[in-house]
DNA sequence: TTCGATTTGTTCGTATGTATT
DNA sequence: TAATACATACGAACAAATCGA
């Protein structure tokens, strides 16, 4: 890849950091499918010109970051979002008991209104760009719990409809994956208390005097994309938002 | 360190987690305090019998769980709690604005009690232990914004007053780190809306009738042992809990 | 300021172990 | 069984940062 032996002159990060941007550009272009293989180690050394203990370096921080999983004697694949534990780290509601119940979406509305100013500097699109409203009610053993509404570029999904959105199976980011190639790899929460409007209240079953946990979410792709702005408003009498900084990874004592 | 040369047949966990582990127990023993750095990896791939890679795949792990930080040219280092990103690791309060303010504590009071059944178990204790409860306001841009209360068994944190507590310079973990050599290594945190007692509600300068974040953290130490339960009483009318899973980290592209 | 010693960072190459197909 | 792929471990060389003489 650069012919010097270590380290190099034109650009000054290390060649592994190269090779990882090379390897995400691939990911972005749609080379390799979700739940599909990357090219093994040995192979990926031989295409770059590097060894293979550079490969393993680049990847990595994919694994890290994850974005792609590695499974010894098979191969590394691109991450999934149809998979328990990927969704369970973009899910954070968990009962007060301790139980994680699968959560149940349903389809409230969806529109497609242009883009208020707010909107679209998050989104980075320009004002007044169409993008999808997409609200929700989410049940937690048959009761409803989460209320939310997504905001996301409507160029981005362009034939999305409220039939296509609501006859998928499986996570709305598993949607986003498999039908429209965006693949969200990393999200920013921001939490708060607060009342709830009479509309929230009357979706969630609670009085309009009892406070709800409200959560700003911006989901993002690779290099940092905002693709996903969400609000959501949590009935937190039977459950919790669990914040665990880093557990339950793998590469533990 | 074992004779084998790659991989073993006793222990079936690989070398660099065995590394690892003594690396950890050193740390737990004291050997090495917090700022000080520990041996460099030649002396420590020497005094192990494994070979310099074998020593930076342990440190490799013990730097992405923040309990060292690697220095190119000086050496590793035990992390201390009195930096500004490690205090901001632990800290999640952040201004509506954007702003991080620097908090200021101001301890309420410091009391000694007997660990009920809950507290005995989180801690680790047995029930009717003695343990340190502790409350405090949190000031930022002089307002209060959070109550909190603090459980710590008392055995831990044998000599313990208030007049200590008070006196410290620096963040709480900084203190249980530089005088109990307790190092906070861990935390998770389970969030809720609710409405504030008339106490907490007077403290934070809120009605009872408006919502506050509750958030219910177990911070651990090395091994996973808990050593403090804290529960904080947040006033989000000017400022948000930021949820960002895992960025600002270091190595991203 | 320069220089050299020390320490971590990057890259290479090789060999062997272990899991999967 | 054999081939393939990732996992572990070793060793060597040079780069880059730091620090003190």
């Amino acid at each position: 890849m650069v012919p010097s032996p270590a380290g190099n002159s034109l650009n000054s990060h290390p060649l592994y950091k190269e090779v990882k941007n090379r390897i995400t550009r691939s990911l972005i272009a749609g080379e390799w499918k979700p739940g599909a293989a990357i090219p093994s180690e040995g192979r990926l050394a031989a295409h770059f010109r590097v060894s293979v203990g550079t490969i393993r370096k680049a990847i990595d921080e994919l694994v890290a970051e994850k974005i792609v999983v590695r499974q010894q004697g098979r191969g590394t694949f691109v991450t999934t979002h149809s998979e328990d534990r990927q969704f369970y780290y973009f899910f954070h509601m968990v009962g007060k008991d301790g139980g994680k119940e699968p959560p149940d979406h349903e389809l409230l509305s969806l529109q497609t209104v242009k883009a208020d100013h707010a909107t679209a500097l998050q989104l980075g699109i320009e004002r007044g760009e169409r993008v999808h409203r997409i609200q929700n009610v989410l049940k937690l053993n048959s009761v409803p719990v989460i209320f939310d509404e997504l905001l996301i570029a409507a160029a981005r999904f362009a034939d999305l409809s409220a039939e296509k959105f609501g006859a998928r199976d499986g996570t709305i980011y598993g949607f986003y994956q498999s039908r429209y190639g965006i693949n969200v790899v990393r999200i920013s929460e921001r939490l708060s208390a607060a009342l709830p409007d009479a509309r929230v209240a009357r979706l969630l079953g609670v009085k309009q005097a009892s406070p709800v946990l409200v959560i700003k979410r911006v989901a993002y792709t690779y290099h940092d994309q905002p693709v996903e702005l969400r609000t959501s408003w949590v009935n937190t009498a039977r459950h919790e938002y669990l914040s665990d900084l880093w557990k339950a990874e793998s590469g533990r004592a």
